[in-house]
RNA sequence: GGCGCCAUCGUCUAGCCCGGCCCAGGACGCCGCCCUUUCAAGGCGGAAACACGGGUUCGAAUCCCGUUGGCGCUACCA
């Protein structure tokens, strides 16, 4: 076995290692992205690997949606379960043999034991001891055991686990490149499980074993395992194996300062995808969440983070996950879009709404009138989602007003003659283009004494269903004279109705 | 309970290591103004923070101690 080796290339090599235990979380992700953009900016290695041991959680389907998630906002891995790599295999199930080696090394060196001590023992001693005050540490019980009690105990057929023998003598000492120096007192540390009765290891005795055979250079992980790191870098000592460096991250909070989870909504990647952001918006506020550069840059484009990238500069307080400012940014982005990109970006959003069938009906001109109605749209836009609701009145004249747009700007004495008005003009307006239509309507304003925005709001409403929209010269000019005369003349016929059966005010 | 981590505007943060340039800077959000037919975008301006208490020092957001709070670990989960 050559990983026992103390040499260490000085080529970096890193490693993400979820759990597939459930969709791929935001706070996995900027884990990810981290070690991505570490290896990347070092010209090093980001390995992928599946830290699948707890069988009773891990599912085949939550691997699949991890790889697709992280592929999903750019990522891509040198070694890993889909890809091979020179240390494979890249789950851990697939890798027990080498556990079982390790722990035999353990067991030889006298640093590791069969512990029989059945799940419901170690629960009621562990409750006993914390009644009485006491550390709820594991007392050495199968330490002690004679061989003729082994024997008996194998006879039974008792399941058996492997612990570690702790070495409780003096402290350990992590050196994080994140937090700086932190020491841990060994007297706390107890003999912790290494190989599960299902001859599968735990999570600290795989990660060890990993990392040593993949040479990983850096850990660079969640803050939940800080404290453990302790125990795994006795596991590296008594291999005689050098650890990698560690930096620990902070964790991601929600805004309720509880730890980000399924109750608070979008937490997954996936989530994130349907709520209409883009990947490089993600990433970029991802990034910026315990990370900062000087601060006064806020927009990254993924080269200048894996440019910029470094773990000095990563802040140790945990960070509440806001999702206004990841609107503000995936707006940025989608202004920087071009028109072709955003259409094919909202694509999957306008089939959701029932909308690309209408558009595709209209052949080329369909396609025109898109992109016309994304151009006029894109300022507006904070999620590819909010799409459909920006362009569906350029496809569809059969919409129902908004409640409060249609009660304060199409319930109104007067607004049915001036829409039908307008409606007759329109037809014969020639042409039916925005300079003609802007001078039309500043002809009408000065003729009827209105205000603009008191001719322009009623048929803002009766052209779109509401009393927010692009300018008006604009879409009318997209939407058609046809189509603008028979809504101006459909929305005066049901105000006129509105206003005569239930007067309003 | 024990151990560990963390602590600057509502939020993300700069500054902290190497005390004075900080009556604390930027960004999101919020408020106001400008632009304007509405809403955005854009421009300009504003309110908004060094958790608390002790030290050390001529001087502390910056160093030390304590308190409080949040989070994590303490599993045959990861």
């Amino acid at each position: 076995m050559t990983s026992g080796s103390t040499q260490r290339s000085d080529a970096v090599r890193v490693r993400y290692a979820p759990s597939p235990t459930g969709y791929p979380h935001v706070g996995g992700v900027r884990t990810a992205l981290y070690n991505w953009l570490f290896a990347r900016h070092h010209g090093g290695k980001f390995i992928l690997r599946l830290e699948d041991t707890d069988l009773s959680r891990s599912s085949e389907e939550s691997a699949r949606a991890m790889l697709e998630g992280l592929r999903w906002v750019g990522l891509d891995w040198d070694e890993g379960p889909d890809v091979g790599g020179p240390y494979g295999p890249y789950r851990q199930t697939e890798r027990r043999e080498l556990y079982q080696r390790y722990a035999a090394r353990l067991v030889e060196a006298g640093r590791a034991y069969p512990c029989y001590c059945t799940p419901e023992e170690l629960q009621a001693r562990r409750q006993e001891a914390l009644r009485r005050g006491e550390a709820p540490k594991y007392d050495r019980r199968c330490l002690h055991l004679t061989d003729a009690e082994r024997r008996r105990l194998e006879a039974e057929g008792r399941p058996r686990a492997l612990r570690f023998r702790i070495d409780d003598q003096g402290e350990t000492v992590v050196h994080d490149l994140v937090r700086g120096e932190v020491r841990f007192d060994n007297a706390l540390l107890d003999d912790f499980v290494i190989i599960k009765s299902d001859g599968l290891p735990t999570y600290n005795f795989a990660v060890v074993v990993d990392d040593l055979e993949m040479r990983i250079t850096h850990v660079i992980r969640g803050d939940e395992h800080l404290s453990n790191t302790p125990r795994q870098l006795q596991v590296y000592r008594a291999l005689g194996a050098q650890p990698p460096a560690f930096a620990h991250l902070s964790i991601l909070l929600a805004p309720d300062r509880s730890k980000l989870s399924k109750r608070h909504g979008a937490q997954s990647v996936d989530a994130f995808r349907e709520m209409g952001f883009l990947p490089e918006a993600l990433v970029n506020y991802l990034a910026l969440l315990g990370w900062g550069y000087d601060a006064e840059q806020q927009i990254f484009s993924v080269e200048e983070l894996i440019e910029k990238f470094s773990l000095e500069r990563v802040s140790k307080n945990p960070a509440i996950f806001d999702i206004q400012k990841l609107e503000w940014m995936n707006g940025y982005y989608l202004r920087r879009l071009s028109v072709d990109e955003l259409a094919a970006r909202s694509r999957p959003f306008l089939e959701k709404a029932q909308l690309a069938q209408r558009i595709d009906a209209q052949g080329e001109e369909g396609r025109r009138r898109l992109r016309r109605a994304l151009e006029l749209s894109q300022s507006r836009l904070r999620t590819l989602a909010d799409v459909p609701a920006w362009v569906a009145y350029y496809f569809q004249d059969d919409f129902a007003y908004d409640e409060g747009a249609a009660r304060r700007h199409l319930l109104r004495a007067g607004v049915p003659e001036l829409l039908e008005r307008i409606a007759a003009d329109l037809e014969g307006l020639e042409p039916f283009d925005e300079p003609a239509l802007e001078a039309y309507f500043t002809r009408l304003r000065d003729e009827t004494g209105l205000k603009m925005g008191d001719v322009l709001q009623p048929v803002r409403v009766a052209v779109t269903g509401k009393d927010v929209s692009p300018g008006m010269f604009e879409v009318l000019a997209l939407v058609g004279r046809g189509a603008a005369a028979a809504r101006l003349r459909r929305a005066a016929a049901w105000a006129r109705q509105r206003l005569a059966g239930a007067p309003v005010r």
